[in-house]
DNA sequence: ATTTTTCATACAGAATAATATATAGAGAAT
DNA sequence: ATTCTCTATATATTATTCTGTATGAAAAAT
């Protein structure tokens, strides 16, 4: 009867052994015994609504609640950041790193503080997110901006403008359909992620 | 007692409200009954998993477990598809009379007739539905290519591709599904045609 | 071969969720 | 005012979780 929930237990077993942790060190952490929690990922009983929160927490999960509708969306983040890291991501990564830092400078630049919180959250996704080559091209042309505004610092509009350039980025590399998606060296499938 | 779930049971509230169901619909939708429904939503009583789930499920509402680390930038995703407010509607018409009157002159670069027409009715649906933050930023980009089509006029090909990406934005704006649908109560009625 | 660790399982009792049903009050609609 | 709908709340009963504790079996480590 308790397979309604069974593809949440079995993604906190799969995360507690990704970690190396046993059931009794998750009881010690989580509050619950041990005997539960193997009952819990074991299907023989579903837990209660808090009992999962913290198992959760106690695994530096959240739980969230997601329309239905964006859950390609939400699956790609998930699926890109277990993904195995390739040349790509690694270059992205530090282009993202590149424009954090920046940003954390240039934060009052912006004219509205929306703008500056929007960009913010948009590259903490395409930290996250897989890029093609030509998005990638087009985070490096953003950041080459960066430079020519060392000396001389942008207008509100010209930031305003930027922040739009980036938050286009983003929005491509979000939507994109999974068939469509960047060929990667092995995509993992949901239920094993387990690969460090 | 404060429980800790407070922030999951109070976003179903939020969804339900948000789709104008009452405990009572959703208590047959989700096989719970209407007393139970209130006691979770108002926090008197901490519900099972799988009575989450089921409500959930009900309200299109998926639950996902994401590490916390990946939290900034599934916020980032779920914000975007419900965030929107007057002066990004305002800013939305305006975008649509731009290209209103673009069409108006550019009708004839179009080479089938019909692609004009369904452009033309794709925009008056866009003057009139509500848009995430999303979809606005890629009408945003629409309009931006007319601006470079000032000085190069396009090709028909590429008009035709235009016109297919002003489509797409109108379906994904039409096909939106009633859980995630934009809050309409800020401006359903304050719209009179502003004729271009 | 022995010890340790880890997981599954069992059981009793306390705590709490969930059902079914009913009712009261608030607000909206007629 | 009367009727309707919606939500909160009450009560009694059943069902299930959860704890605490204990044990067996398999696997790993010594």
């Amino acid at each position: 009867m308790a397979y309604k929930t069974e593809y949440l237990t079995q993604r906190i077993r799969a995360a507690r052994e990704a970690m190396k942790m046993s059931q009794r060190e998750l009881s010690a952490r989580s509050g619950l015994t041990q005997s539960h929690i193997s009952q819990i990922e074991r299907g023989t009983m579903e837990p209660g609504l808090s009992s999962l929160v913290d198992v959760a927490r106690a695994l530096d999960l959240e739980i969230v609640l997601a329309p239905k509708k964006l859950m390609p969306a939400i699956r790609n983040i998930l699926e890109s950041a277990s993904a195995t890291s390739d040349t790509l991501t690694l270059e992205q990564r530090k282009l993202v790193g590149r424009l954090e830092r920046w940003f954390a400078q240039f934060r009052d630049g912006f004219a509205i503080a929306s703008e500056a919180d929007t960009f913010r959250d948009s590259l903490a996704l395409l930290r996250h997110l897989p890029l093609s080559a030509d998005e990638l091209d087009r985070l490096k042309d953003a950041t080459e901006r960066l430079d020519r505004w060392q000396a001389d610092p942008p207008s509100s509009k010209e930031l305003s403008e930027f922040a739009h350039s980036v938050r286009q980025l983003r929005n491509s590399a979000v939507h994109r359909d999974r068939d469509d998606a960047i060929p990667r060296s092995a995509y993992a499938l949901e239920e094993e992620d387990d690969n460090a």
